[in-house]
DNA sequence: TTCCTGACGCTCG
DNA sequence: GCGAGCGCCAGGA
């Protein structure tokens, strides 16, 4: 459920923009156990270079339940940030899906 | 409309 | 191999 459609009324009403919406699409789509890098996203998106517009739209993502933001990382394998409870538990995430 | 900020990336020293 | 600096795009004030 939850299909991609009903997300994007949803996240419109949030008031997010075409390429937040975008952006967090993409993130949605990615399979559980994989992990993303921010410029991965931003390609997708259309915008390989946007990549820190990407970090922008992930941190106002008004459904981290939904949208698993926590398997987007950095380029050089960090981590990265997370506004859903820290780096840590980021991390905590990424390896109960065995993405690490 | 302009300036500043930001969950980043790449290159150079 | 590590650290610092510059460049990129989008959003918000």
């Amino acid at each position: 459920m939850t299909n991609t459609r009903a997300l994007v009324k949803k996240l419109k009403s949030a008031g997010l923009t075409s390429f937040q919406i975008r952006v967090l699409i993409e993130t949605i789509r990615i399979p559980r156990g994989e992990t993303r890098t921010y410029k991965q996203i931003a390609a997708a998106a259309g915008r390989p270079n946007a990549y820190r517009a990407v970090g922008t739209a992930l941190k106002k993502n008004p459904f981290p339940v939904i949208i698993p933001c926590h398997r987007v990382i950095k380029s050089d394998g960090s981590i990265g940030d997370y506004s859903g409870g820290g780096r840590s538990r980021k991390r905590e995430l990424l390896k109960s899906e065995h993405a690490i």
